[in-house]
DNA sequence: AAAATTTGTGCAATCGTTCCCGATTACTTT
DNA sequence: AAAGTAATCGGGAACGATTGCACAAATTTT
């Protein structure tokens, strides 16, 4: 099996201890230059790694930081994990990606497993069915670091970085006003999911500048994100058999967009013709289309870089952090 | 800060010794039933978790593997990503995603970085640059479980799990044949892959079939899977610019596909009209054209899970494995 | 030349577990 | 009742690395 060097080789082939062997290679003052330079070469030659569990063990921390998201085929999240691990490697630290699939039993089962694999901090998007952070709070609570991002609960205090939803779904509802629509459509993800709201108040606020009545029946919400397909269809057939049906859609997500626009497929419905639709998404493909729909893009990737610098910055203060920062990044929306 | 309860705890709290409360713990035959009970209770109050650092001290594992993708944003590898979590957290392993985004040197600081946490086995697709695999190989020969799955190296013996690349292109080659196309060009990944390689045979193979000359000039490579999309710009603008210019191309990936066609719409060349494309996608937005792409798409979430009980069984073998699996998965054509 | 200081190194404790040995008590057996 | 055998439990070493302290030798100071 594997066995890697350690100290204690080194020690034995060299006729030290293993005390000032690693003294030598952490460079310390008191070790002669001979000794070290010895050290450093016959280390370098058998390609000597610490342990990093001893270290670990030692140091009470693990040099990772666990990220909970929803899913990483979702492709705002795919660019927020590169941008997590750009910063994350230059620093030091592992990654170490988890799934909730938008499931809260995931999420807490996930959330117990980083903790208990005593990852420095957290970097946590909520998943859609969460009502209840309690997992999350409990280890906020005895110390743990978490920044959240994108998807952020009200009742923890610490580090937050969002997009400016309001103004993304506003941007984009006021697009499809400015196309001539009046009839718009908002199909979301469950309502007490932060971005929901935020992106609800942006659809509300637009239709209200433009003096269109906001219509309840034209809200739809899917308490799983569009996990199931059969959401996605339920709410878009809501829609369709309304007396009054709507003309547009804003779609406040990237796996809705995706859900809706089959279902709108199936039943033959032409986009942009009979339906347009706008949403957030930050997928490459939406261009692809003959009639692209327009969308509003998030800074995934520079997110995912603020979020970690945020927590780097909570695991290796000294003293407690109690001021914590709340920034809010812009969109941009892409007119198709 | 956040301080774990331990054994010590437990034992001080209820006046036994480390060992015993260890012991209890792991539910040897030597504990009374009483104590058992007594230390379950305390240990289910405190909510005690092992300290998984000492632990993987002490046994020599980590209950952790390694997986080294291209990007998690390709849907087949957020697919194959899902199908290995499913596996792993059901048997108690973390997982550890890094990614290379087709670098060769990224794979090997991926490598070493992964080798340096002691995990205990690795998940290897891979990257397009790579033609050496001595990083891998050196680990493999030390002990490193490893196995590999959809991009695999001919030089290193152990589990490989492969998709019938060679019959897939067969089949997308023959349908655009079918379609009743013949001037069919070939978009593929770097010319050492394996994957490009078997891709490349069945596309060949169908040609022949049909007696239909392959054309070198038909057939071209990106050395970086596409990650730079001046990449495939050039390759389809040399397409594009050829006397006798292809009237379909087979496209050997999801990323290439995308990037193929966005080249194709910016120069206005309507698909399929003018260039009917097939070609190996695991997304799901591809039906969503107006026109939509016909596909093979691979088995990711099986390959997977397959691949990490492959790993596990390597990892959990008492004795040394001989024997290597070399699993071939088919492939499903989506005529659209 | 004796004392004080500097320099270079080793010993041993520590982090949280597991596990090999002993050790103690209780229960059988002759 | 003495001896043997289970049944329980504790002591302590080990895993690999760091670090305060001790200690010897070399150097400087008085």
């Amino acid at each position: 099996m594997f066995e890697p060097p350690t100290l204690k080789d080194i020690a034995n082939a060299l006729g030290l201890s293993t005390s000032t062997v690693s003294r030598a290679l952490r460079d310390t003052y008191e070790i002669s230059a001979k000794t070290k330079k010895l050290v450093f070469d016959y280390a370098e030659k058998i390609n000597y790694q610490p342990n990093p569990n001893a270290l670990s063990l030692k140091e009470r921390k693990s040099k990772s930081i666990g990220v909970i998201v929803s899913e990483v085929a979702n492709h705002y999240f795919s660019q927020a994990i590169s941008g997590i691990e750009s910063i994350a490697y230059d620093r030091g630290y592992h990654v170490i990606i988890t799934q909730t699939h938008e499931s809260y039993a995931r999420e807490k089962i996930n959330t117990q497993h980083l903790a208990s694999r005593s990852v420095d901090g957290l970097l946590v998007s909520l998943s859609a069915e969460t009502a209840d952070t309690e997992h999350l709070k409990y280890l906020h609570d005895r110390g743990m670091p978490i920044v959240f991002f994108d998807r952020v609960p009200s009742d923890i205090e610490t580090h937050k970085i969002i997009a400016n939803n309001e103004k993304g779904a506003f941007d984009a509802t006021e697009h499809l006003i400015n196309l001539g629509r009046k009839k718009i459509a908002h199909l979301t993800s469950s309502d007490h999911l932060s971005i929901s709201i935020e992106r609800l108040h942006g659809y509300t606020a637009a239709l209200n500048k433009y003096n269109i009545p906001v219509n309840p029946d034209y809200i739809k919400h899917c308490p799983h994100g569009g996990m199931f397909p059969e959401e996605t269809e339920q709410a878009i057939l809501e829609l369709i058999n309304l007396k009054d049906k709507p003309d547009a859609i804003f779609i406040a997500g990237d796996r809705l967009s995706i859900g809706a626009l089959e279902v709108l497929k199936k039943l033959n419905i032409s986009v942009p013709k009979q339906m347009t639709v706008a949403g957030f998404s930050n997928s490459d493909v939406l261009n692809l289309f003959e009639y692209p729909i327009s969308s509003v893009r998030q800074p995934a990737f520079e997110m995912g870089k603020k979020a970690t610098e945020m927590l780097l910055q909570l695991i290796e203060s000294k003293y407690p952090v109690t001021e914590f920062d709340n920034k809010v990044i812009d969109t941009e929306l892409f007119v198709r």
